[in-house]
This record gives structure tokens, sequence and C-alpha cells, in this order.
DNA sequence: TGAGCTGTTCTTGTATACATCATCTGTCCC
DNA sequence: GGGACAGATGATGTATACAAGAACAGCTCA
């Protein structure tokens, strides 16, 4: 059975990350109460584990606030990205399941502009999980693991799903190629590049829309 | 107006990081709102925090275990750290304050075996912890610090505190000594080495003892 | 004597009542 | 008319009552 409390973090999440509750707005436990259909102590639970990830800011007798991601957040995001994702390739990409590797390449060879959010958020994400997945130490799995909920959350603001995707797509790609012919290196170096890549083009889009 | 929520969290997790709370001790919560002299809604939060940072399990109707720190689970922690702290000190090495680095050398000249348990512990982490907080990303700083209490614990199960001290001091003296005249390469590439030492140490105890 | 059932007990899970504090608003006094 | 104080309001913080489930002990029956 599952717990009122893992349904409510959950919902609560999903909709942080999708940013149908955008950074900066301000929850209440009320308003989730009702949303969620549950007493406040789950509610109260969920938002407790939430703070703790950073995704919301609980503030004593005023309020929840989802966090606002600024550029230093989105900055250390791409920080951890760039430090971590290519040398957990090189160290255990031999790990990485081939029918994974395939199944992924082939879903990025059938993008289709018509896709919505969703199926492009997890297009964007399917090789970077499969990545993440084949790392076995759990440190890396869960940092990385949330590393990648805020990392939906700046697609989605910075508007990189309409306009990056088929340049991510081709990045991935022939990441995936380099990795089904078991090149670590060259896929890590490729990986850094295409992070580095993908921040440039983030900051510039919220630079754009003026990000704080 | 510091919460009963902190103040529980901050007991328990102290408890834990010490091993008066010893790894596979099952806690519950009417023993805790005894200790500490709130009511359970401070105390679940509390663990509720600490089970996300792997600090207990709480098994649903049955109780909260102090997590075990198997091999694995440590092999994890200096997997982490040897892949970080290295990188920490060569990208932000430069940023570690220079009468921070001559007081921890200070300490680390002034040593005596008398010291108890408190002091050795703070002894051996004053240097890292110097790296660490002058890493300005916000992750990396919460994640290493989080390794640090689990390192903690890692200390006084192994017996290192008793047996190791001498060594790991030197090891940092000369890592400190590196970074005061800005020779943050030379300075990386022995912090890696020491961790490699000090994982070999600690793995050589934990057998001895028998460690699951 | 042993296996299985049953009731008690002890655990966490959830709901809710009350406490506390910050903020806002309205009124009163100057 | 404006500022200060008081009370209302609404938020989270804390305590507690009740629900539900698991484990264990003891009893019964074969």
């Amino acid at each position: 059975m599952i717990s009122l409390k893992r349904k409510a973090y959950d919902i609560i999440k999903e909709n942080i990350v999708t940013c149908r509750y955008a950074p900066g707005d301000f929850l209440n436990e009320a308003q989730l109460m009702e949303e969620i259909g549950t007493s406040r102590t789950p509610i109260r639970e969920a938002l407790s584990k939430l703070e703790q990830e950073r995704f919301v800011r609980i503030v004593s007798k005023k309020g929840v606030m989802v966090s606002e991601l600024t550029l230093k957040e989105i900055g250390d995001v791409y920080q951890v990205r760039l430090m971590l994702e290519p040398q957990i390739v090189r160290q255990w990409g031999a790990s990485i399941p081939i029918e994974g590797l395939e199944d992924c390449r082939k879903r990025l060879l059938n993008y289709c502009p018509e896709m919505d959010m969703r199926q492009r958020n997890e297009l964007d994400d399917c090789l970077h999980r499969l990545i993440i997945d084949s790392c076995p130490n759990i440190y890396f799995q869960q940092w990385m693991t949330h590393i990648y909920c805020q990392n939906q959350r700046i697609r989605v603001i910075s508007g990189q799903l309409d306009q990056l995707m088929e340049e991510n797509n081709e990045s991935h790609l022939r990441i995936a190629e380099r990795l089904l012919i078991s090149d670590y290196q060259g896929a890590a170096d490729l990986l850094y590049s295409h992070l580095e890549q993908s921040k440039e083009k983030t900051f510039s889009c919220l630079l754009k829309i003026g990000a704080p």
C-alpha cells in the first residue's frame, strides 16, 4: 500500500518539476490538502522532504515557496553535470546495457516535432538516464536523479523543449553511438562538450527572457 | 527561536554520527520523545529528514533502524570523496582562506594523544572542512557535508581515531603546506593518494573486526 | 507435544485540535 | 489627516487522539 505521504510527495514534486507550480510561487498547506485530498500530516511530511531537496523553501509562519531558479542555481546544476557525468561514463560506461542504448538510439531517430512536452522531456532524458542508472554508487545515483529533476525545470522555463530538441537529439545520438562501440573516453569527451554547449544555450535563453 | 524539529534532528543526528546509536540499532519514536522532551510530531519530522539522508531507515509499522554501514556503503563514500575532493581542490583551492590553513596547520602540529574523541574528530575533519567550505557550488557543499557525517561514523566504527591519527595528521599537514604555497595540483594529488591509503586502512580495520 | 488460531500489545500512519507568531486592517487619539 | 496600537486573520508549529497493521505470546485442539 502506498502511503499518503508518498502520494503527496509525488504529486507536489511532479507539479514543481513541470513548473505547474512555477519557481517563486507560494503554496500553502490548506490548498495542497484540498488538491491531494489528505490531512495536513502527509502534506507536511512531503513538503519537509521537498525542502531538503531544495525544491521548496518553508518559511516559518509565512508559507511555502517553490524554489526560484536563479542563474547561480542553474550554473551550479551544470557544474555538477560537467564534473560528474563524463566521469561516470568513463568509469562505468561498460555497464550500460546495449539494448538500452539501442532503444534510446531508435527513439532519438524517431523524433518528430509533434511530440508533447512529456514525450520531449522523456526523450531528452533517456540517454542521461541510462548513464546514471549504470552507476552503481548509491550517492551519485541519488544526487544525479535529483539534479535531473532540477534540469527538467530548467528546460521548461528556458523554453529549450521548443527550440533545442533537434540539436540535443543529434548530440545524444553521437554519444550513444560512441557508447555502442565501447569508446567511453570519446563518449565522455562528446558529453562534456554537449553539456558546455547546452549550458551556453540555456543561459542565452534565460538572459533573453530575463531570469533572476 | 530554534524549532523543536531542528532540535530533535540535531540531537538524533549527533547520536547517530557518534555511534551512540550504532549502525543496525532500532530506535522508536516513544523513546526519542522521552529523550528529547517533545511530542511525536517534531521527532517524526526529524526522522523523515534523516531517512532521506540515509542515516535511518523507517520501516512501516515496525520501527526505525539506524542505517548499517556495509562495506558497499563505505566503498561508495570513499568513491565519492576520491572523485570530488581532489577536483574541488584543483578548481577552488585558491579560495581557501590562508588564515584557515594556518590555523589548521597549527592545530595539526599541536596534536597530542590525550585528546578525546570529539577533539580527534574535529582535528581529523578540519582540513577537509576547509576544502569543502571553499567550494561555492551549493550542491557539492551539501553533499560533501553529508558525506563527512557518514565518514565520521566510519571513523568511529573502524577504530581509526585510536590507530591512525598520527598518519592522517601527517598527510593533512603535507596537503595544507601545498595549499599554502598555492600548489593546488600538487595538493590534489596528495589528497588523492591520502584518500586511497585511508580507504585501504579503513577496509583492513573493518575486515579485522568483521564488518557486514 | 506441536501446530495453528486468536487476542493483546506495540509500532507507525493519519487526522485534527490547539498554540504561536507574523501580518494586515481598522479604529482611535493626537 | 496621519500614526500608533489592538484585534482579527491566516499561516505554520506542536501536541495528541485515533486508525491500522505486524508481531508475539498464549491458548486450544488434534
